[in-house]
This record gives C-alpha cells, sequence and structure tokens, in this order.
DNA sequence: TGTACATCAGTGAACGCGCGTTCACTGATGTAC
DNA sequence: TGTACATCAGTGAACGCGCGTTCACTGATGTAC
C-alpha cells in the first residue's frame, strides 16, 4: 500500500515519502471520480497545499506519475491474489483455484477504475518507462502462474509440441522454467478468461442482463479444472 | 458504413449527409492515432474547411458524436458477425461457431480502436443517451444469440432453475424469447471468453509473451462446443 | 561542537496550448401559395 | 412562374477554462570536516 514509504531513514526521506504517498492517493481519487484524463497534477499539487510546479519535485512529468500508479496497481493484485492462495495452501487445488479466482475478482470489483488502469489503452506518446510496466505485468502474471503450480491441477488437453515450446520459453522468461506448459496454459486461458468476464463485470454488463454474476463466474471458473 | 446518408432525398439533405459521414471519419482517425480524448469538435471542424462552431449545426455536443461513434461501432460489429454467419449457414454448427468467432476477433483485430470504444469505461457526465447505447449493445447481442440458435450446438452442462429463469427472461427482453436458455448461456460465456482473449490481444499482450494467439484462440473456441 | 558548503523543497511569474460552447449575425437554399 | 417567407449552414468574435511545463529564485534542512 505505501511502497514509497518502505525505507525512510531521515526526516526529510520521510517527509517525501509521505508527500509522494498522498499524491498518488489524490491521484486515485481523481481517477476514480473522473478516469485517467482527470488526472491531473497541477490539481494535486495545489490540493497538497503546494504551488503547481510544487509537485514535479516529485514525479518529473505526468506519465511517471501513471506509471507510478499502474505499477502499484499490478503489485497490488499480484499480493491479492498470491495471498488468497497462501490462505488456501492448505486445501485442494479446486479449492485454491476458486479462491484465486475470487481474489481477482474481488480486487477488480473493490476497485474498478485501477483494474481498468491496468488495461487501459496506451496513451499516446507513452514509451518511456514501458519496460517497467512490462515487469509489474510479469511479476503479476508470475503469481498467478507460481499459484497454478501450487494447486497441482493439470490439463488433460494435449499440446501441440509447437506451443509447449512457446510456453516452456516463455515460462523461463520469468523464471518460471520449472513450470509444466499444460500449467503455463492453464494459467494463459485463466488469465484471458477472468478478465474477460471480470472487465466485463464492472462495466455493470451482467447487472444490466438482469442475471446473476455470481453463479456464472462460479461455473466459469469451474470449468477451467474440468476442461 | 454510412447510416447518415442512408436516406437522401433533396440535395441539401444529401450535403448535410456527407458532412456529418466526413465529420465521423475524421473523429474515428483522431481516435486511432490518439484515443478518446484526442477527438475534438473545433478540430474536426477546422479539417472540413469550416469555422469551429460550424460542427455545432451537425452534432449538439462531443457527447453526442461518441455516442454517434459507439452505436456504428456496435452495429458494424453485429453486421460482421452476423455475415460470417450467414456466409456458413449451410456448414456444421461447429464451422459456423468458428466463423463468429474469427469475424468477432477479426472485427477487432482490425480496427482496435474501435473495439476499445465499445468497451471503453463510461465518460463521466454521460448519462444522456445511455438509452441508445444499451439498446445498440443489445442488438449486437441479439446477433450473437441468432447466430448460436442457428448452429444448433447444445450444450451438456445442466443449469440451475434459477439461472435458467433469469436466462429466459434476459432472452424475453430481447426479442430472443424462442432461445432455449442453454443456447442463452452459451451466448454469454461465448462473449465473455471473446471479449477476454481479444481485449487482451489488441493491447499486444500475446506478442510480447511470444506466444502464438491464433492457436491458442483456436483452442478457446473449440472449448465452447466441447465443454 | 561549530562552521562552510551542498542539497533539496517550494515559490511565483510566465509560456503557449486547445478545448467546448454561446451568441448575434449573414446569406444561401428550400417551400407555400 | 413568380413572389414572400421560413429554414438552414456557416461566420466571427468572444467566454472561461485548466492544463503541463520551464525558469530563476529563496530559504530551510542535511553533511563534511
Amino acid at each position: 500500500m505505501h511502497p514509497a514509504s518502505s525505507r525512510p531513514t531521515t526526516p526529510r526521506q520521510r517527509a517525501r515519502a509521505t508527500t509522494i504517498d498522498d499524491a498518488k492517493a489524490i491521484a486515485l481519487r481523481q481517477l476514480a471520480e473522473g478516469g485517467v484524463e482527470a488526472i491531473s497534477l497541477k490539481a494535486i499539487s495545489l490540493e497538497l497545499g503546494l504551488t503547481g510546479p510544487a509537485i514535479y519535485r516529485y514525479f518529473a512529468s505526468r506519465n511517471d506519475l501513471l506509471t507510478e500508479l499502474i505499477v502499484d496497481a499490478y503489485d497490488d493484485l499480484a499480493t491479492a491474489i498470491g495471498a488468497a492462495a497462501s490462505a488456501t495452501a492448505t486445501r485442494s487445488g479446486a479449492a485454491q483455484l476458486d479462491a484465486l479466482a475470487d481474489a481477482y475478482r474481488g480486487w477488480a470489483l473493490g476497485q474498478p477504475h485501477r483494474y481498468r488502469l491496468l488495461y487501459a489503452a496506451p496513451v499516446p506518446g507513452y514509451e518511456p518507462n514501458a519496460q517497467r510496466l512490462v515487469d509489474a505485468a510479469n511479476r503479476t502474471m508470475a503469481t498467478l502462474i507460481d499459484v497454478y503450480a501450487q494447486t497441482g491441477i493439470s490439463s488433460n488437453n494435449p499440446l501441440t509440441k509447437r506451443l509447449a515450446k512457446q510456453l516452456r520459453q516463455w515460462g523461463n522468461n520469468h523464471q518460471r522454467g520449472s513450470a509444466s506448459p499444460d500449467i503455463l496454459y492453464l494459467a494463459v486461458i485463466t488469465w484471458t478468461r477472468l478478465h474477460g468476464f471480470v472487465s466485463l463485470e464492472i462495466e455493470n454488463a451482467f447487472t444490466s442482463m438482469g442475471v446473476d454474476p455470481d453463479t456464472i463466474f462460479r461455473r466459469e471458473v469451474d470449468a477451467l479444472t474440468t476442461s
């Protein structure tokens, strides 16, 4: 929750970390209330009781702040699903997957603005820091793979050699070389299905249909282990 | 493609329809190049060779233009998947579903900016015209249901009475009362899975993983008919 | 422990920008008799 | 077929807005000897 204040030493550094956290909190509120375009460095600075330019002591540019927020969100989501898996580590694979899926969905429903931020279209002129974003996304994915590997769930759907090779390569890139292609494949389709469901749910697609999302979600999660 | 010019009678009406179409084309280019926030009424008007305020003869507000674009996109997508189904109407249900899925994915990959527009977060202060958007989304969904009903595919996964009732109600709301709950359920999860896959693919999630999207997509579509 | 210097937070003025939208208006096109 | 009127497209001036960002600067806090 407060990565910027994780290693405060001097008073000045502590004050600085606090200001950064406060600024991010305001930015998240702006995001929740008005979408990405409502995030304004100047407005944040004024709300902090400072003048406009002061904020540039803390963020080099608006894009920098956005990058921070996205990275934080990825890390936060990864923590949430990791925690859910830890809490159910002694239970069956299916139960662990249930917990993982619920954690993912719960995180998104609880803070839809942050979830949208993760998968928002790339802002034009936003290449700088792209590596940080990719890294953060990969950390989240790695957590998902870890949880999956831990469940002991396996797929009965044989992969082509080509796909298996690609998946193994991908696992290596994530320092997850030990994970089998089957697990990696399941992680991928779990991700696409969770994202599809959840991203529609946060736009209220199901409530406007008059259909209970919980029931369908449960069935979709079950389908992952029985296909 | 040109809904505004579908019923031109007088020269003046034709000129008007042409201007509207031109304006929308420019808006779509702005969308493709810079995202939603890059769509500007004033800039469109100037590019049309008019002065700024002239555009208000054609669109009452920026939100109105956005609504037009979204409705057009829904209709266009519905047409695309409907056409794919018609073209394969004499083939097997699985083949029709393949065609449907490919059409959906192809439409999105071909114009990612318009696909994003469909599922973009609601712009704050955007309630007016909400009904038009809901109607357009429903038309698209109705097309998907029709195609599914036509394939003759059925689910072997029994639904709870409660879910079946909700689905039937939902079908009635779309003038699709004849469709069975099984079909309606399949339509829903087809939608969530297609959306999950495609929305990640247009953000290049798979290419950055080094995994071939075509193979996984095919497998996911197959999974729909064998679960 | 005290002094000299370096670092850092914050100020205030200013830049250029493009946006959505309103208003009173002119002149051209279409319509009714 | 011609005239009187209504409709409509487009103009030009103007509004208020908030934004990101740069720059030269002051004063406070921290650091080295």
